[in-house]
DNA sequence: GTATGAGCTGATATCGATATCAGCTCGAGA
DNA sequence: TCTCGAGCTGATATCGATATCAGCTCATAC
């Protein structure tokens, strides 16, 4: 083996916290304020010899102000590189220009994909972003839900994942603050709700099988936990009755291995020849184990999953998904937020219901040979 | 085909905003604050007969503050259900709990992952995260660090993707502003660094295609803006010049196709025989272009990739890639921010450079036949 | 010539939390 | 008994921006 140079390479130094970091909560909390030189509006208003309230209304309404005064101080601002402290105009506005937005994980490309669409939309209208990600965890939302209230968070978008936080949200509603749910909804909050037709989708996603030929389809997927799950499932069922079939569900709970369950049930006397998988994560897992197992898609099994990735169409056997607009999902549910803030008042009028369509992507996985695009408009 | 019902569906309405939000600057400026109302810590001092101050330090320090006066005020808290106000908090200390963390985007995996490790710790230590995208977007990218200052963010994890920001930067490092710089760095700012051995990577991932037997390989790629793809280069080249080849690059500039080019060059006299893409989007971008034209790998052509992702080893031909540890950057990165503001007073001293190894994984695209691992360490 | 009001500007109070300092109580030591 | 200090508590000022209102100037109308 050639050899080459190694640059610095400190990991364990450093895979936890500097020693004289570790200072108890008490002491970190008495550290001493650093004190940052800031230019103010009053220095602005020093720099023109005017008051603050001049300073003040040309940063904002220029309403009753003065071309000159305005160009004058314009170019104090400039010259002394002035910013207005948010802190301060959150504090008196009782509302800071930032929208919180909540998903369960940014590791699954859907979630991540529609978080960049609202963290465009956002800042395009002059907010910004505070992000959370959950991972599912209970505790960790109701914890995030409750930062929000503290730092005056204008309003928030929220994947939700957990119904231990629906008293949170209701609360939240009562003093007026205004909330989008998107990809799934939690019942009984007064909210705006931006979803896709998962019923539809999975109606369409199913009868494709059975168009081609499938009889024993089995639904696959974790739980029904969220009501966009259920929708699937709905769906599902719905296509299988249609055709006069008998649904068949193999639903886990979070954490359960789902690879050995389809496995197992490949190699019973009368298996499944076809399985429709409930979101991506599932698809992925299940290819996986079909993989190990060197089981041939679709002659031994064919697959449709729901949630359509960058990459299905680079896998061995490039696969047959329901594709959702998830950057769609992220800018409708941003606008829809930013209109409610816009009318002001809680903007109850302007949080409604959004559901956009989804598309089936044929490609191989199905037993499709060629590959082609079925728009889902019917 | 089957019909099946259909839900509420309007997005042309909502395409855009709602037309009553269309308003102009000025008059959005000057909407109401909508008076929320609140639960202040004069409340509570009030709830239990005793000054704001004792409230206070209850909440922090609980210094001098007598036991059954702390029980008396935690009970009040817990009843109203008071949460300290942030904006007010801010102002007064004058830092915000709050970073600021600037990505290119977020649909890359790769950012993606890493962010999310950076909201994870962040939280954990009781910082929020603020998410900027910039989207490779120079002005954007500067806007947002002005933003940054306005808000009191208390430190800065940035992925720069921009020189145009050199200017800015410097100045927040010069006003204190703790800076940690992620994946790559820009020379002549005096921040924390947090990046993996490009250069070793490169090196490893190159030699294993020449101990393959390969000669003529290609080093394909989005130009040379960031260093860390400089430094992949290097890698690149000094793996050839050891092993006396001569080394060949295409690298184009962003936005440029660079699927066409590889396949003309395939097409040449004396095509490359593997190729070594500098980034997952190039992998992607040219594993397209081979499947489109089917071009077999690694039969006609070898590859190897920089930045390995989770579908690698699911693709049509597994992808043989060196991997970079996203998550464990972030991690990093972040816990050098904290660290650095807990000394407080700009906390140079704790502001270093960490470079953590990477791990080439070999698949099947290099003419492997095994699935094997070779840990990157010599 | 004076009244009126439109247009512009600044002094002051305010938002909520906290640093500072002064005041208070109580027990120990002189 | 008096003093002193330790321990606890509250009044006040402060952070930076803005709402409010008062004051000022000047032109027009009476």
């Amino acid at each position: 083996m050639i050899s080459f140079p190694r640059s610095t390479y400190l990991p364990e130094d450093r895979s936890e916290f500097h020693p004289c970091c570790r200072v108890s909560e008490l002491a970190w909390r008495r550290m001493p304020n650093r004190a940052r030189p800031v230019v103010t509006i009053a220095d602005v208003a020093r720099a023109c010899g005017v008051g603050t309230m001049t300073v003040s209304r040309v940063i904002n309404g220029k309403k009753h102000v003065s071309a000159e005064m305005v160009r004058r101080v314009e170019e104090a601002i400039a010259r002394l590189n002035y910013q207005p402290n948010e802190a301060a105009r959150t504090l008196k506005g009782r509302t800071s220009r930032t929208i919180g937005l909540i998903v369960p994980s940014l590791s699954d490309p859907f979630f991540s994909q529609c978080a960049h669409a609202v963290q465009q939309v956002a800042a395009e209208q002059g907010y910004m972003t505070m992000l959370f990600a959950c991972e599912s965890n209970r505790n960790v939302e109701v914890e995030e839900l409750s930062q929000m209230r503290s730092r005056n968070i204008a309003g928030i978008l929220i994947v939700p994942s957990s119904e231990e936080s629906v008293e949170q949200l209701r609360e939240l509603r009562r003093s007026g603050m205004p909330v989008v749910m998107i990809d799934r909804t939690i019942a009984g909050i007064d909210a705006g709700e931006v979803m896709v037709e998962n019923l539809e989708g999975a109606f369409r996603a199913t009868s494709h099988l059975i168009d081609h030929g499938h009889r024993r389809i089995q639904c696959v997927g974790y739980d029904r936990e969220y009501n966009s799950i259920s929708q699937r499932i709905e769906g599902y069922r719905k296509a299988m009755q249609t055709a006069g079939l008998q649904p068949q569900y193999t639903l886990v709970k979070r954490g359960v291995p789902i690879g050995p369950k389809i496995l197992a049930l490949l190699r019973s006397p009368k298996p499944p020849t076809a399985l429709f998988t409930l979101n991506n994560v599932t698809s992925v897992t299940v290819l996986n184990a079909l993989k190990r197992e060197e089981i041939r898609i679709p002659q031994q099994v064919a697959l449709v999953g729901f949630d359509d990735f960058e990459l299905a169409s680079l896998l061995a056997v490039p696969l047959t998904a329901v594709r959702q607009p998830a950057a769609e999902l992220g800018r409708h549910a941003t606008r829809m937020l930013i209109d409610s803030l816009r009318v002001g008042n809680g903007g109850e009028r302007m949080l409604s219901r959004i559901v956009l369509p989804t598309e089936l992507i044929l490609r191989q996985s199905c037993g499709c040979e060629p590959i082609a695009r079925i728009t889902h408009a019917l």
